[in-house]
DNA sequence: GATAGAAGCGAACATTCGTTTGTATACATA
DNA sequence: TATGTATACAAACGAATGTTCGCTTCTATC
């Protein structure tokens, strides 16, 4: 068997994710031929020889010959994991408007955060975080004032998608659709009302991809 | 089957207290032949019998073919239980496109159910569920197809609010804008392209009114 | 009494699912 | 080269488990 020094292989890892991101979205545990079409591997066998593993590494326990018999444990304390459904997405200050992104963030800088189920987040739900949208400059995008957007972190975005970008010289954010063209690049508002900005491609700074939209009444 | 008039046996009460101190105890939901043997029941075929009363009363949900596939709901609010601050918003068909929604449409009977945090709902998180939509019928108010749009059931609606109608002789659900004239009521679309709908007031069965959207990309 | 539905029963069936077995490959080491 | 170990694979085995079926018992109703 594996050696005991704590590391895991990248199967392994990709086994616990599969098995954190399955309790999350079922009130049950994955049984070992879930875990092996989620994980992509060939043999039930290989899946019952890595769950050895992790179980003698503290990452999990079993109950032997009951279906399902998997739990996970908190590696630090040993001890059962409840359902760590929510993940908690920061909510920074109004977008296009003023200064709201920095660099990189920090939850604890967050007027507020939400609450959100990680079934409802793409894969990566790191990264993720929301800015209230000040404006109707996305409004044929049916993105209004105040809704509340989600952002995927990242550096680049695809031709068209819907990012939010940091304007250096002007020293602020917008949300606009993203059009590279060339060594400039537009900011295409959803507004017939209003005009795109063209930019210097050194001047935007992509801070974010649009990955969700929520709105609230009352 | 059982009359459907709401009272639990007292075999199906021990049922429901025996799965709910099992999955206190367990990080795995039991199976058919524990409920049995902890229920001291003779057969497992009584007690599918009972589960099948118990969800179709809504106290369970059941995932077929699943071993150890069951799911303690909330009587009162039909939510998946275990889940602190979440609330579980039953997730069903589409509106606009059929027949989605019964008198009292049922957690049990839900598509998907959908885990938000309480903090994001009205103060009043009983009574709300979501549908997803078919059609841009609402697109000028920002509602597009596709769209998650939560509601809050009610039987009534002020003028102007955004509601789920059932349309009784039609036999479908609309999403529309809610305006009573008189004796017959005006369902507005948001679609410039669409003409309002009139209905005699006796036609006309508001099921509730909209309180958000949620729009994911991916 | 006759009938119908609710509830229970025992057994069998079919699928799901944990486990085992035999083999193969890569790699390190003696 | 030979040997042992870690990892992976395919197939099969057998236990666990959900489901179905035919029958019986009980009770309410006509």
């Amino acid at each position: 068997m594996a050696p005991s020094n704590g590391k895991l292989s990248e199967r392994q890892n990709k086994m616990l994710e599969f098995i954190s991101d399955f309790v999350k979205e079922h009130p049950y545990p994955p049984s070992v031929r879930e875990i092996q079409v989620g994980c992509s591997i060939s043999s039930t066998s290989v899946v019952d020889y890595n769950l050895h593993i992790l179980r003698r590494e503290g990452y999990i326990k079993r109950s032997p010959d009951i279906s399902r018999g998997i739990q996970l444990l908190d590696k630090d304390t040993g001890r059962a994991m409840g359902h760590p459904n929510a993940v908690s997405v920061p909510v920074f200050g109004a977008i296009a408007a003023g200064e709201p992104l920095m660099a990189f963030p920090d939850a604890s800088e967050a007027e507020e955060t939400l609450e959100l189920p990680s079934s409802m987040l793409p894969a990566r739900t790191d990264g993720i975080y929301a800015l209230r949208v000040k404006g109707q400059s996305m409004i044929e995008d049916l993105i209004d004032d105040g809704d509340v957007v989600l952002f995927q972190r990242r550096q680049t975005a695809s031709p068209g998608e819907m990012v939010a970008a940091w304007l250096k010289e002007r020293g602020e954010a917008t949300l606009k659709r993203y059009y590279p063209e060339g060594a400039r690049i537009r900011l295409q508002p959803a507004n017939s009302a209003m005009s795109p900005i063209y930019e210097d491609a050194d001047n935007v700074e992509v801070q974010g991809v649009v990955v969700g939209v929520i709105r609230m009444f009352r």
